[in-house]
DNA sequence: CGGCTTTGACCGGCGC
DNA sequence: GCGCCGGTCAAAGCCG
């Protein structure tokens, strides 16, 4: 299979860019008015620079943002393997970012090795690959100290013109500094890198707290919602709620949902607590009994392994009738992209495992069952098959948040899928929301195109279809009632655009999100990024917006016509939203349906662009 | 030799 | 209670 392992380069300055990287959510709302202005040209530049994405869309936070690498992507394609030592390299080279990137590269490198840091080697490699195009000041000097520094041979060549002892001292002590420099850039590296991990982890432990705090505040809410709901269905509302929750909690951690251990003695065996998170479950979740039944067997298997560890004890601790149901949903809360792809499963940035394979009834073509190799207990899951009806159309399910750091690759996915998880969950908190938000959108980008994004209640578990195939496909209408459409002209065709796909995701995700938002929160047009202040919404939805939207303003940046449409959409959305907000008719229907809010939201792409994106991604 | 895929068996839920 | 079905497990084999 297709293993993807991402592999970043990161730009010099990564403390920005770790901190944009956990940091960046609150900007998200903003983001979109900026967006409107796709056109405008710093994007462009942004993206080719490949760094930064972020600043043009939120003056806010500047240089920091995360860097979706769209460009990473599309260097993948120029690779052939996977091999480590092609990453460091093909990474470099491949775009602007060369420069000094080659420390920042191991941040995510980290799984797979990053052998020392052979920075000489690096450097020299760099300067071999571009020559010094770049025109990099940090570019240029390191690779010519290092150079210099290794071959002696080389400096003679080079002092030959010269000739002159003065400058063989001189140039041999602007070696030596410049080695010097290097070291201090190895250290600094490092340094950078434990800080990265210290974010990361603080980022955790914050996100951890937030879910404990929002949970608490959930609890009320559930007391007060849960009677209304317990007239119509009781559990509903709260797994939404859950879901949320969970999600947030997710973007970095797993959803951690317990299910009761109880049976499932055989799965567990195999996956041990490796996840630290299990702590953010227990504050997050509390299941009392182990199967309220809805779940099916499945359900419980999956949870089990990557999150029941310690949330299973938990739950068991804490008797909440109710919770299963949230898990339940949490589980169920699941992303499905269809896209075009003759190969036998689109790159997504992560490491899968196929753990089986069943032929579904109502489909000749078989379900192939992966599961993310990226971490140990990373709980996350995908199906992947083929449309009955058109088979160059491969359907991929993602279900469970990641409990690692992921590539940028993987990011947009992670993060489409948390937007998702938060969208439900969103819509728990205001009982329809879920479905008003895509019935905003529906109505916002309805007239904008052709493409649809449906919301369906027809499917057994929340899910939100991404259809990045062109045609809206007659196969899904029948399943899922259209109810709102996306219209997202145009579509990455290249292998790069496989980003662009990835990315779709995410901006869908937030869009959702931000529809929740507005429908859940009747945000005002502020729009304020703080999303903790909104305690009142899942804390999840903060994390995943800023991942999303940094993935999402990637991939605009690197395809124009995608963030053509996607600038309209957003604008539509944008524009919709206010409008919608009034627009809350459908509250009523939504109550029941939240169960199971499902929504399609479907991009005309044009077709084939899938298959690079096996071989595109950066992770792979 | 480790990791991954293959594939039949197994498990639990659900409907009849 | 039985069979169907989706989902997962795990032994066996394959591959690099
Ligand atoms: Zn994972």
């Amino acid at each position: 299979m297709a293993k993807g392992r991402g592999v970043l380069s990161i730009d010099s300055d990564l403390i920005s860019t770790t901190s944009a990287f956990f940091l960046h959510n609150p900007t998200v709302l903003n983001s979109f008015p900026d967006q409107e202005n796709i056109v405008n040209p710093k994007w462009k530049q942004l993206a080719t620079t490949g760094r930064q994405t972020m600043d043009a869309t939120s003056a806010r936070s500047p240089p920091t943002t995360i860097q979706f690498p769209v460009k990473l992507i599309n260097t993948n394609d120029a690779r052939d393997d996977d091999d480590d030592e092609d990453d460091d390299d093909s990474s470099l080279p491949s775009d602007n970012r060369r420069r000094t990137v080659i420390d920042e590269m191991d941040f995510f490198a980290r799984k797979k090795h990053h052998d020392g840091y052979p920075i000489t080697n690096d450097s020299t490699d760099d300067l071999k690959d571009s020559g010094s195009p770049a025109g990099l000041e940090l570019n240029v000097n390191t690779g010519l100290n290092l150079l210099t520094t290794n071959t002696s041979s080389d400096q003679s060549m080079v002092d030959d013109g010269i000739s002159s002892n003065m400058e063989d001292k001189r140039a041999k002590s602007e070696v030596a500094v410049l080695q010097a420099e290097v070291e201090r850039m190895k250290v600094e590296n490092l340094r950078l890198k434990d800080m990265l991990n210290q974010v990361n982890s603080n980022y955790n432990a914050l996100q951890m707290h937030l879910v404990t705090l929002t949970r608490d505040q959930k609890s009320h809410h559930k007391n007060k919602q849960h009677d209304d709901k317990i007239k119509n269905n009781g559990m509903v509302p709260r797994q939404f709620m859950d879901l949320g929750l969970v999600a947030a909690a997710g973007d970095t951690d797993d959803l951690s949902l317990s299910t009761s251990e109880g049976g499932r003695s055989r799965d567990r065996s195999r996956s041990p607590g490796n996840n630290v998170e299990n702590t953010n479950e227990d504050g997050a979740l509390v299941f009392d009994q182990d199967k309220k039944g809805f779940a099916r067997g499945a359900d419980h298997r999956e949870d089990s392994p990557g999150q029941g560890w310690a949330s299973n004890k938990v739950a068991r601790l804490n008797p909440a009738k109710t919770i299963d149901q949230t898990e339940a949903t949490i589980r169920k809360a699941r992303v499905s992209v269809r896209a075009r792809s003759e190969d036998a499963m689109i790159s997504d940035g992560c490491q899968w495992r196929k753990y089986g394979q069943k032929l579904a009834k109502g489909n000749p073509c078989p379900r192939a069952y992966y599961r993310c190799t990226m971490a140990a207990g990373c709980p996350v899951r995908k199906q992947v098959q083929r449309c009955a009806e058109d088979r160059t159309i491969l359907i991929t399910t993602y279900e469970g948040n990641h409990n690692h750091p992921l590539p940028p690759a993987a990011m947009a996915m992670a993060s489409t899928t948390s937007s998702a998880a938060r969208m439900l969950l969103s819509g728990s908190m205001s009982s329809a929301d879920g479905l008003l938000n895509s019935n905003f959108l529906t109505r916002t980008l309805l007239p904008c195109s052709s493409n649809l994004a449906t919301i369906s209640a027809s499917a057994p578990f929340p899910t939100v279809t991404l259809d990045l195939t062109q045609n809206p496909n007659p196969l899904q209408l029948p399943k899922q009632p259209t109810q709102f459409q996306f219209p997202f002209p145009n579509a990455p065709q290249d292998p790069a655009n496989a980003s662009a796909t990835a990315l779709l995701p995410q901006i869908f995700g937030q869009a959702l999100y931000n529809q929740s938002k507005f429908s859940g929160l009747q945000m005002s047009q502020d729009m304020e990024p703080n999303r903790l202040g909104q305690q009142s919404q899942p804390a999840s939805q903060q994390n995943p917006l800023a991942d999303s939207l940094a993935a999402a303003t990637a991939a605009i940046a690197a395809d124009p016509n995608f963030t053509a449409a996607l600038a309209a959409a957003i604008t539509s959305i944008i524009g919709g939203a206010h409008q919608n907000n009034i627009n809350s008719t459908n509250n009523a229907q939504t109550t029941t349906s939240n169960s199971n809010g499902n929504i399609t939201i479907s991009n005309s792409n044009s077709n084939g662009h899938n298959k690079t994106s096996n071989s595109s991604f950066p992770g792979n």
